[in-house]
RNA sequence: CGCGGGGUAGAGCAGUUUGGUAGCUCGUCGGGCUCAUAACCCGGAGGUCGAGGGUUCAAGUCCCUCCCCCGCAA
């Protein structure tokens, strides 16, 4: 088939270079517009382009593919569209070029997490098991018939980056079965329970902010589920420190949620939740590289003062 | 040339403003004390202060160049 992919993040590679060693002939790559990035503000190419490039792939970078996108896409006649964390909503105008439509790559177990970061939102919500869907994209978000699945298990350690990686080959297989499905006309297609949907939004750097009056499991779930990116953190002595990786400890020490119960290279970091403990393993402070937060501790005693003082440290 | 923080002992930091024989916490090694310890006491090793150049009687500290690490914004 002739197919044209949309994609953005390293999550979509995997998709597009299953699509071309499928056999597929790749006629254009749509990803969104290079744009300054990191230290020093170069211009990077995202991952997708990267990988189209690699392969000689005409490349298209519209702003808003619904805008100045479509004469492009229109202009490519392509069978299919596949679509793999574009970062882009496709219009009905769009959705409407492609012969036998858009088959969308969702990191979730749709009709639950809908939404833009499936991956964060499951580990937060401290689900056990998610997966990869296919479905035939239509003109709401996540909203479309399904074609295939597959669960995925997630690792009681694992963090969203991590859980990302191994959901891009797991999605990249399962979309090579259902294009080989789609072109036999075998392959299923049913509508979502919208019952039974549920929808996640953005991520906002609002959400790392640690909140003590939360339970310990719910606080390392929320570490795990923002790492890397935007991350978990709390506040201080006035600077914001990014927390890499915590365990939540059973018990309860009797203080005010937010207490910091102990703080030393030797006793570790640990702070009383309102469920539970929470101990401290890795965290960054500003300007700083990540570390262990016993390491951070050396060079960076707390008083007595600020140790029993419940709100020195919080969200 | 987007904004900013930083490179000092194995680790984390102070010292740089007001140049003058390098310090703290921890680890490590040796010894001691204790039923015991994330405990305590005594002693020791370990640093070309990111690299190069300059100013000076004297540079971690002042000036110039370069390398590397990190955060924000995007």
């Amino acid at each position: 088939m002739r197919i044209v992919f949309m994609g953005t993040p390293e999550y979509g590679v995997p998709s597009l270079k299953a699509i071309l060693s499928a056999g597929h002939e790749v006629i254009g790559v749509f990803t969104q517009p290079d744009k300054p990035k990191g230290r020093g503000n170069k211009v990077e190419f995202s991952p997708v382009k990267q990988c189209a490039v690699e392969h000689g792939i005409p490349v298209f970078q519209p702003k808003r593919i619904r805008v100045d996108g479509v004469e492009d896409l229109r202009a490519l006649a392509p069978d299919l569209c596949v679509t793999a964390a574009f970062g882009q909503i496709l219009s009905e105008e769009v959705l409407g070029i492609p012969r036998f439509g858009t088959v969308n790559v969702h990191a979730s177990l749709l009709p639950k997490y809908r939404g833009s970061s499936p991956i964060n939102w499951c580990i937060m919500q401290g689900e056990k098991v998610t997966g990869v869907t296919t479905m035939m994209t239509d003109k709401g978000i996540d909203t479309g018939d399904i074609l295939m699945s597959r669960a995925v298990d997630i690792l009681p350690e694992e963090t969203a980056g991590e859980l990302t990686v191994r959901m891009a080959d797991v999605g990249a297989e399962l979309l090579a079965e259902t294009l080989a499905k789609l072109e036999k006309g075998t392959c299923p297609r049913v509508p979502q329970d919208h019952t039974q949907m549920s929808y996640f939004p953005m991520l906002k750097k609002e959400l790392g902010a640690l909140n003590w009056q939360k339970s310990a499991e719910a606080l390392a779930n929320c570490v795990r589920g923002l790492s890397p990116w935007p991350g978990a953190y709390f506040t201080l002595q006035g600077e914001i420190i990014k927390v890499w990786s915590v365990a939540a400890v059973a018990g309860d020490a009797d203080k005010t949620p937010g207490t910091v119960l102990c703080a030393g290279p030797k006793e570790g970091f640990v702070v009383q939740c309102a469920e539970g403990t929470l101990c401290i393993k890795e965290i960054q402070a500003p300007g700083g590289k990540r570390m262990d937060a016993r390491d951070y501790l050396r060079g960076h005693p707390l008083t007595t003062k600020e140790l029993e003082s419940a709100g020195n440290i919080n969200g």
